[in-house]
DNA sequence: CGCCAGATTGAGGACGCTCAATTCTGGTGG
DNA sequence: CCACCAGAATTGAGCGTCCTCAATCTGGCG
């Protein structure tokens, strides 16, 4: 365990369960710096325009990546919970086209690029991971493409708290029970529909015995239903190792 | 020039222009061998499930990747015109999440992934080259995501007229006049629309001069009316270098 | 206790969908 | 060279999901 504590460990390990890496590259992993950040809700964590010369690892709450069209609408393109490298991406496109907000408390850990590229040019295996997470990324964001444009209201949703529950359950967290750092808001930004309608849409998951969300934490009551009203395939996570 | 002939010229000629590539990083590139294929409209390119050992370059005609939900809806996530390697990321990531379908006639060339992860452990500056190819086509995703996500449906084929235009430009070609090989129904597919929708939008851009279809050939009367109302910014295409 | 962001609800309207029929087009074989 | 055909484009009518605008309610915090 280094200065990052645990978020760098959550990160190595979701590493791991896409990519075969040796000690050696854990350690190389485990020996990158960053710089504590702390974020109170809707706050820039990183801005549109920006040259970062830093990846942020969450290390606690939830950031999100922000896409917005010229009248100001506001589109979710990705969520980041702890564990999650927000923008490993910017280490090979630095300028932000995107901006990345906290969505609720946040903090985060700033890990220099120059790091992360030394550590790439060094073994072609992390290379590859890098590569190949980002990759893994993209492909949650064409799901959210597919998932935007081609199913109702309901499935929107229901397929948003599929992958989240996920996505914690990789954590080793609780896969029914878990935190949901988004007002209808987000939740309405994320899936392109309004507030309103989340909330009459989450009204109708809630009367079916699907989701109940109290607070900040989402229950999922049934996650076999929720995943068929959602046509939900945790394939595309890539949240288990498949090698060539 | 060597077997893979033009098609690989043009793609060198996009890697370039988001990396810097030493003489020798084009040379290892030019080297890359290739299996020509041909095939007629809507036929897989690569398929569902798949484990794939060779990546996509167009060499003519146009293919896409598709979404699909479990009713059969189809999502369009990519569009790729020749010089574009349209699943790059299978080097990393083998096992196809979402197929690749030609749009018409149209001939592929398949590189070989060993060579490409070869090139890439020999060069750095390639591997990264190649990864941040990736990222810059995750962000074309994320744009698309945005566009169906949050704008009206004249927008959205605006803009991906626009981003056509843009891409057809970056290859030396006329941004004004240039092949649209799909069918409403591949247009419907992108957007996220039904066809018949996309018919009658297009008939309002045809009317407002914007732009005209005939046959397979897309004309753009007014670039920058279409641009102001796609609100289309041309950056996320990362077309020209910008450097860390 | 007052304040404020977020959640909730109502009513009406619009954008895009469904279903179905018709016309157009390009490629085919006779 | 023409007739034919299938796929694509086009149009109409009616409907539904989701949006807009606006008001009210709730819970957490200073």
């Amino acid at each position: 365990m280094n200065t990052l504590g645990p978020a760098l460990e959550k990160w190595i390990h979701r590493l791991r369960r896409r990519s075969v890496l040796s000690a050696e590259d854990v350690q190389v992993l485990r020996g990158l710096s960053g710089r504590v950040e702390k974020f109170s809700a809707n706050q820039d964590v990183v801005s549109l325009g920006e040259c970062v010369a830093h990846s942020c690892l969450v290390a606690d709450g939830a950031v999100a990546r922000f896409g917005q069209t010229g009248e100001g609408l506001r589109q979710l393109m990705a969520v980041y919970i702890p564990g999650d490298m927000a923008d490993l991406h910017s280490a090979v496109l630095p300028r932000v086209s995107a901006p990345i907000q906290s969505l609720t408390h946040a903090t985060v850990i700033r890990v220099p690029h120059e790091e992360l590229i030394e550590a790439g040019e060094r073994s072609p295996d992390l290379a590859r991971a890098f590569w190949r997470d980002c990759v893994a990324d993209a492909q949650i964001a064409s799901e959210w493409l597919l998932n935007n444009g081609r199913r109702n209201a309901q499935a929107r949703l229901a397929h948003l708290f599929c992958e989240l529950s996920y996505r914690y359950a990789a954590l080793g967290e609780n896969p029914l029970r878990f935190p949901l750092d988004m007002t209808q808001n987000h939740l309405a930004d994320a899936t392109g529909m309004t507030a309103v309608h989340v909330n009459r849409t989450l009204r109708a998951l809630r009367e079916m015995e699907l989701v109940d969300i109290r607070g900040r934490t989402l229950r999922i009551t049934d996650l076999d239903r929720l995943g068929a009203v959602a046509d939900f395939d945790p394939r595309y996570l890539h949240l288990t190792q498949e090698q060539r």
